[in-house]
DNA sequence: TAAGGTGTGGACCGATCGGTACAAACCGTA
DNA sequence: TACGGTTTGTACCGATCGGTCCACACCTTA
């Protein structure tokens, strides 16, 4: 068993991680992607064999360290409406803070739907159906608690909820001004409360 | 007076405006572009100048033409919820009818923000202000017909509103289904009947 | 210490990117 | 019919795209 490498497989992958979430998987070029993860093009085709599959490795690190590891955390709290107010605060105030924010490497992947190949679409669609189920899940723990109309169809407000954040997440890349997004966030606060 | 142009602008903008909505700024290439508009590399450089000032004549374009006619035509109606539910009907059934719906060209813009000159994020943002303004003034004047509360917001809800469309529009280009996004939809128009 | 398989550096590939140079084709005017 | 300015076709530009090839550096095992 000859020569490790010198590098570490999963850091490199945060590291493209970082370039895909920042410039799509079209604008992130083989030259951006050696850079950020000072290795160079021989080592990364051996290690990953195709930019394709670095960026499902990158997407996939991201589904389970990031948007799931986020979402697992928001199911611990009591409250589950409060989860949800939760979450849409964090990106409002990350979009407000940072001012080049990448937003979210699942939701803008899905903006890129269509030029991905079918295997990345599968999974995109899978990424945010779980995000929906989150959403749908905490209605649920709502209405057991009394927060929630029982009247409410859960599935049909996740998928609204769904709406709404990527419409937040989306427009947290810089078209829209904090203000404004911490206003639309004001809304969406006040219509949570009207669920019950 | 020399040789008219054997081409006809307008029409060669309106044909590069689909390649820049379907594949974006960077994603439209001048091969996709001199293909769809019939003309050679020369003459598009002589009429345009560059790929730069070519989009943003379609962009333009498509504010006027597309974007601001569309809202023009809404605001004629006497309802003016029923204006705002109807432009949320039509972005859906489009997306619906259309598996390989191209979104709203600004919007796609929008999510490119960043990449864009500083010219066209202003004008982006611009446009995006005048979809927020429509949504406040339809909203003023449902105050004044009675079908919205005396103490809502309207700046407030028209952002949210433009969040929420964004958001539709955006899973609109294929992440979700036209089941889900309907659904999503119907939410929106419940949400709407409690603004009084 | 020699062998053998693996990782790495760098040159190189054809294709494509946005953009330019230039001459030929063109048509209204004189 | 000759001129003049404009449009168009084509060849070409350097840069960059994703990807490959191969010699060499390297470490483990025998």
């Amino acid at each position: 068993m000859p020569w490790a490498k010198d590098f570490d497989e999963e850091d490199a992958i945060d590291l493209a991680m970082a370039v895909f979430w920042a410039k799509g998987y079209e604008g992130a070029s083989l030259n951006d992607l050696t850079a950020a993860m000072q290795i160079n093009k021989s080592s990364l085709y051996n290690a990953f064999g195709s930019k394709k599959d670095l960026f499902m490795r990158a997407l996939l690190k991201y589904d389970t360290e990031v948007r799931h590891a986020m979402l697992s955390k928001l199911q611990e709290l009591e409250d589950p409406i409060e989860a949800i107010r939760l979450m849409f605060d964090r990106v409002i105030d990350e979009s407000s803070l940072d001012r080049d924010t990448k937003g979210c490497l699942l939701i803008n992947t899905a903006f890129e739907f269509r030029e991905h190949s079918a295997e990345t679409q599968a999974f995109v669609a899978a990424g945010l159906l779980d995000i929906e189920e989150f959403f749908a899940g905490l209605l649920e723990r709502g209405k057991a608690r009394g927060d929630v109309s029982r009247d409410l169809d859960s599935t049909e407000t996740a998928q609204w909820l769904l709406s709404q954040f990527v419409g937040l997440r989306v427009l947290g890349r810089g078209a829209m001004t904090p203000t404004s997004l911490q206003a639309a966030r004001g809304m969406v606060h006040r219509q949570l409360e009207h669920l019950l």
